[in-house]
DNA sequence: AATGAATGAGCTTTCATTCAT
DNA sequence: GATGAATGAAAGCTCATTCAT
């Protein structure tokens, strides 16, 4: 092993590091979150749960609400990323989209009460920090493009003569909503299961040719 | 006009004025957590909205958090008020009482952005301050008592031999709660009477006989 | 009855209340003093304990500090008035004044854990507060010429060639004082009667002829 | 200089560093209380006395209470140290154990305007800060035991068939407080020698065999 | 790169005082 | 004379940020 390897391998120990440590301070700012809520994510709170420095923060992040947002940004990409491969899946019908994506969307992958509480904490700050909004949009123009898409399909597919693609698109989208505040509140006694069948309840209901 | 009289003038212009100052310093925090979320509810905040004085948030409610908290009960009795005045209505049928608390939770008695902000400040915070959750727990318990009253009143009377008065009062639950959700992230583009619609759209797919 | 004396008894009973609460509010501080210290006796504490109305001290005394200033006027002058009636007793013997002084000065109408405390609490803050010296003086002065005088007296009657009646008298005085010090640190495991016979073993130390 | 003792220096410069304004800050909050009264003693006080950040306090004692604590225990420690080396000099008669005991008791390193107040200042709130007591007891058990044993050595040296040291030990202890008490309210026109003087003429009176 | 001592703005709270009733 | 609601200065404390090491 020449001095240059053993340069670079040190440099990559650094670059790793320094990439593990901007992962555990995200993790920790996100536990923060969860544990004490937005009010008490404070530094000091991170650095406990963290147990790095205090001025990590800064290092990385610059400012503790640039660690937040991006703790936001994370949780978003995160989201973006799972619902959009059921979504897009070329080799899936659109019932089994719409399945797949309730699927999804009661994972724990997904719904998990650190998580969650996440959601909630940044959408309650978005009337009164709109920089917020375009971290926790994963669920916006997009999604509901996807769900439209999809009622569309089953429209089309299906005997629905008195149906509304964005009626039934904009229903299930809050119904997912409404899911997610319901185990946010009720974590303890929040059946997946049982959600799962209510929103298959529901979609049999719209679209009874499918499911 | 007795010195008695005056007396009780003098008494009552006091206790009046009293309880208005209480009154409009709920107004002033609600505004203060709409506009600078609940970080931002700061006493110096609350003070410039109300135009009071800064001791005057003690004096009537000992700490801050305790005028928070005087918020999140006064805007969830209001809302219990609301909801329950509808649903139990003698006079009324199971659909129309299924109709009407989607016209209450759509109405912007209800649904205004100041206090839909201030829903979701406070259950944001609801894991790590369980003492929140006696203050909105409004839609808890009773109201989905109440649904699931409605639902099996409206099984009862229709012919739906699948149907689930338990799923269905937990899918419409949801789906009200998503339609907050959206008003909440979306208020500027948000259409109470399309919301409505896709509520409705719902209730008919579920009990076609009825709506 | 006639309108007259009517009014008397009136504006009477008027002057007798005035009093009362006066004394009731330096009575009310003292306690306050006693049971939370000088930095904790604060308006809101004195109202509790006086179960008077908040304006009644700026009534009577128009600011705190001069309530406070009344209640170190108040216990100076009662202790002033029981040292003086023995120390200037023309019917005792120069012993006996010194026995006098020694018994008042550990007697419960003296030594008294409130009255100590608020000794200590005027005391402890004369350096900063030079005002309040008049008002706890009344172990100055005159009362070290009283001892001086009345161990001359001694010094004359005994035969104590070497006696020195200053450095006796100041010893004394500081003797007097350790043992109020003794009683407010120990308050409750202090013995009078143990306290007085050092007192006493001291004297006769001093002054064999006489103790 | 090699990085490890550069990094050594480092870091011992900032502990020193810190060290060291831990310190200011106990002389600083010392000085507060002599200048300002217990109730004077505020962070901006001692702030400016220091010339160190407001913040500094918080840093190093996490609340000004414990930063008034840490004066009290320094100062007990201090008086302790000095009165203990010299009771239990082996090489010291009991008389000159007393004698020293007394020299110390009045010398400026103990007795001094500003250390006195202090004591003063805390023993004042006393019963309403037991808290209070752990910190200023060094004149406690330890102290009594001491003066208690050397009176008896003197009991046993000496021709004192009446003698109890028991009372001699509590009259000299009282004796000694009243010093105290003498200088905090009278520093400007103390004289230690003129106290000592009396000192020793009360333990000649007690122990004339040896004084 | 990493640390944590230091800073001070800004927070909540306490409190003596004022004054309309 | 008596009250207590109202005030705001000043207190203690928290905290994100800075920066020397």
């Amino acid at each position: 092993m020449d001095s240059r390897s053993q340069y670079q391998e040190g440099h990559n120990a650094r670059e790793i590091g320094k990439s593990k440590n901007r992962r555990h301070l995200l993790d920790a700012a996100a536990e923060a979150i969860f544990r004490h809520g937005f009010r008490g994510a404070t530094i000091a709170a991170i650095q406990e749960i963290s147990g790095l420095s205090r001025g990590m923060i800064n290092l990385h992040f610059k400012t503790k609400e640039n660690l937040l947002l991006a703790v936001a940004e994370d949780l978003s990409n995160n989201y973006a990323e799972h619902w959009s491969r059921v979504a897009h899946a070329p080799d899936l019908s659109a019932a089994d989209r719409l399945k797949g994506i309730i699927k999804v969307d009661l994972s724990p992958d997904i719904l998990n009460e650190r998580d969650v509480a996440i959601w909630f904490a940044f959408r309650s700050e978005v009337c009164s920090s709109p920089e917020y909004r375009r971290f926790i949009d994963s669920r916006d123009a997009s999604f509901h493009d996807a769900i439209v898409g999809i009622c569309q399909d089953l429209m089309v597919e299906g005997q629905y003569p008195d149906g509304d693609a964005v009626l039934a698109a904009d229903a299930l989208i809050a119904l997912f909503e409404g899911m997610w505040t319901d185990f946010h509140l009720h974590s303890k006694d929040f059946d997946r299961h049982h959600a799962e069948r209510a929103c298959l309840y529901v979609a049999k209901s719209l679209f009874p040719d499918h499911f």
